[in-house]
DNA sequence: CTGAAAGCGCTTACAG
DNA sequence: CTGAAAGCGCTTACAG
């Protein structure tokens, strides 16, 4: 492997030279660029980025933390994010932490993030107070998706407008007894994303006059088992609700697939629509309130190149009261989401009129 | 952030020390490694992987190159290949290219990998000449999954066995017009699976007197668009093939979307049987011969751990010829595979058995 | 527009 | 078991 000394000696320069000719710096003429770049292609010389992120500081890589790469939703926002960061010469760690709960690997005790990253992106991940004491002495550029903490610009969807219109669709084609499945609560305000999508559904079946009865409100993981699960509790209940919104579509996939098992016919007897657009939604005619997943991860990236382009321009952080690392006035920007209407919604079928009508009143007046 | 100096001076030792007890070497006596010790402690140290880096030559950074992240597949690799990484203290460096053909992104243009990471991981991909050049000037450790690349170890499944015993459930379950659902065919020979799983199936069906018209041998993209696709030309023949063999678990889940919509009735009518065991086939009781995938990144990242043990311990090849990043006798393990019968196969039901008898018998002649 | 030189923060023979 | 010193290969003021 040539050094640039090589580069320097056989373009008859400085190694100072050679550095900035090669990468692009003003004030170097025209002709000794064109030497420089001419001694280096003929050496196949690469700048060690080791040695150039020693010496200046940068080491062009951005950390990417997310709970679980197996899961589509992650995927496609690790499959956006890196795309524009690559586009701009930024490579990628990836660090799969492996879990969401406080049992997960910590950034901080295997050290995986110190002085190795120039930025971090933390993909709908609730990061513990040590977590982000870390983040925060380091002084880096973060930005979130999914989550919203203080001074670090985040993407995010609207989950409570999600969650309602969902759940207006629902009320909208004639159903009154509507259930929800809904991901675990987390003790975190900052990862709101499963009170407000249960928030949301509560809101609309308040202002239309519905109670909620406590069996028709079940968690789950996430997944297409939890779904599969949550379903087995609901649709064994008598009566059965009609329809339910589903926080995901992962788990109202699980949840079409107990209803298949158990006989139950969507739209029919049940009607279903869940949150994501995932890729195989249209597989099971599942009407589903969409979210542009890749963007959302490509957007994130460019608030972390804005803020990474920010921190350029001012050199080092003079002092902590101009960290620009944490701006308390960080933007928060909401994509759009859209309601989808497929196979699995449909007006309610008053198959057994009179005893849906009972239970309808009854829940509503069960209300309080 | 601190430095080595710091510690140095508080623990009183040199720096060369510190650097000795932090990492854990021996000739160190216990009593100055745990003063070593505290003073990293107290002063929150960690050592620059940068200048650690540059001044060792290892990175402890493992690229991990592969097509699409979004895909269940190369989702479950990375997952498996990262956590045993993790565990021994290596970062993982997404290589996202983007793509499997001729236009993605390429390794050596984009430099992405000079000089920074010690070893690769090439998750189901063709690499391309330049590419394999490159890897091998470089003079990294690599390992493959899913392709098998001479002097290099590999992790793959049998696939020609996989399609073999596919095919021969079908051809045991009463089956004869049996047709066939493929990748795309390469023309790259280490990118082997598209040709293996198609030989396989054409062997059993020869090995059991039964033709293969042209129009039963249908290739996708991998994808569950794709294999719906498929599905629309096979099933819309006449007659119809009782029996399908997909080479992916996404395309069978597709080709079962499309046999619902044109109403075909499954297995009553057509049995499927897919390849995988995606997280999703039991939703689809989708029977098909499962494989580990976690496990063949985790096996895959172990070969890596161990050729960089070997080069360790070497220290730098000194010499092309006893270069242990290119091993004549590379290691080629083939992770075992199993048939998961559910309910998307059955026996073959002669519905019109005219018809069928007959289309059976001349595919049969009609075999050269 | 260009160069000499310091410095980034470690690791690693070498010597003892 | 420990230290002094060279060296990894760049970038960046500083000076001209």
């Amino acid at each position: 492997m040539s050094r640039i000394e090589d580069v320097a000696r056989i373009a008859g320069v400085s190694t100072a030279t050679v550095s900035r000719a090669l990468r692009g710096l003003p004030k170097v003429s025209e002709d000794t660029r064109a030497r420089v770049l001419a001694a280096a292609t003929e050496l196949d010389y690469v700048a060690s980025p080791t040695a150039a992120s020693l010496a200046s500081g940068k080491t062009r890589v951005v950390g990417v933390v997310v709970p679980y790469v197996t899961r589509w939703y992650f995927a496609q926002l690790i499959s956006g994010a890196s795309r524009v960061l690559r586009d701009h010469g930024y490579h990628v760690l990836l660090l799969d932490v492996g879990d969401n709960g406080p049992q997960r690997t910590m950034l901080l005790d295997s050290r995986m993030l110190s002085k190795r990253v120039d930025a971090v992106l933390v993909l709908s991940l609730q990061l513990h107070a040590v977590e982000l004491d870390l983040l925060r002495r380091l002084r880096l550029p973060v930005v979130t998706v999914g989550t919203r903490t203080e001074g670090w610009p985040s993407v995010s969807i609207d989950d409570v407008e999600v969650a309602r219109t969902a759940t207006r669709h629902l009320v909208d084609l004639g159903h009154r007894d509507i259930a929800f499945v809904g991901g675990e609560p987390t003790p975190h305000p900052d990862f709101a994303t499963p009170s407000d999508r249960r928030r949301g559904y509560e809101e609309v079946m308040a202002e239309n006059g519905l109670t909620v009865a406590p069996d028709r409100v079940v968690s789950a993981d996430w997944s297409v088992r939890g779904g599969a699960a949550a379903g087995e509790r609901l649709l064994s209940a008598t009566p059965r609700p009609t329809a339910v919104f589903v926080a995901s579509d992962e788990m109202a996939m699980g949840l079409l697939h107990t209803a298949g098992r158990l006989g139950v016919r969507v739209p029919d007897e049940l009607s279903v629509v869940g949150v994501d657009d995932h890729e195989q939604a249209w597989v099971h005619g599942l009407t589903t309130v969409s979210q542009p997943v890749q963007h959302e991860g490509e957007e994130a990236s460019r608030l972390l190149l804005e803020a990474l382009a920010r921190r350029g321009k001012r050199g080092q952080a003079p002092d902590a009261r101009s960290d620009s690392a944490h701006d308390a006035d960080a933007e928060a920007v909401i994509v759009p989401t859209q309601l989808l209407v497929r196979g699995s919604t449909g007006p309610l079928v008053p198959a057994l009129p009179a005893e849906r009508r009972a239970h309808a009143r009854s829940t509503v007046q069960a209300g309080r």
